[in-house]
DNA sequence: AATAATGTGAGAATCGATTATCATTTCTTC
DNA sequence: GAAGAAATGATAATCGATTCTCACATTATT
């Protein structure tokens, strides 16, 4: 059984160029992507890969489990691997890319309203990151 | 010319009757709506207003400074009076409806990295909130 | 009351994001 | 290498959100 997924994800792996192409990208990069910006970086730097490829890459990473959907950073929804730590952005209003950032913050729960139940949180910050503040 | 706007500004109130009635209806809620959730609940409540006006409602607000635009919050864009005071917001995943909160947190600062300029920060609560919670 | 200016509602038009379609290409199996 | 399965790319279709259009209603001005 083991050797036998094994074997098939080796399979799949070999078959499907493009869309490990896609999610390699999109492990290497520095925060959550939304499909244009991942589809984007692949075409700048010379991949020549679908849009509708990108979008069952990403599709697909999120049903098999490896992927996760990040809503709530501007607009449109962007992706991560799932295997980070616990982690929040840094959302760049001039260049609108989100950094992932290490930590998090204290307080929380005394924020919640009696009778809530809270199950997760989401901290963004905003502002400039260090490439458009020295571009400025 | 103080006394020329509150002139104009009192005609456009006799005007404008369902503009405002969007507005007010905005300023009662406990928390941030979208057009639609808006337009829904005037539309509940008996109120015959279009959606377009509420659209248009919202837009001249955000110009004249007097509403601002709530992003980050699932899906879509909320709106909300400007003078609030500083705050942020429960997200309840079973009705959608997003509630102001009161306080803040602590441990911002050390979050930002190095060349970073944090201009802001939104705080979202996920969970359940207490219909919700009890309606189960 | 007549006229002009502004506000409104209903639905059409538009927009960006996402999904569906389909012919072609690539890989696997035999 | 042939046949079948899966992946891909181009682009059409769809979807929800928002804006636009325009005829009509309301309010203001004279």
């Amino acid at each position: 059984m083991q050797r036998a997924n094994q074997q098939q994800r080796a399979k799949q792996q070999q078959r499907a160029k493009q869309r490990l192409t896609v999610l390699r990208a999109l492990s290497e990069a520095d925060g959550p992507l939304s499909a244009k910006e991942l589809w984007s970086r692949l075409s700048g730097s010379g991949e020549r890969v679908g849009l509708a490829t990108v979008y069952r890459a990403l599709q697909r990473g999120v049903e098999e489990g490896t992927l996760e959907s990040v809503e709530g950073l501007g607009r449109g929804v962007r992706y991560e691997p799932k295997d980070r730590e616990h982690h929040h952005h840094f959302l760049c209003s001039t260049c609108d890319h989100a950094f992932d950032l290490f930590g998090c913050v204290e307080g929380l729960d005394s924020l919640v309203p009696d009778g809530f139940q809270m199950t997760g949180h989401e901290v963004v910050l905003l502002g400039t990151c260090d490439a458009c503040g020295n571009a400025a």
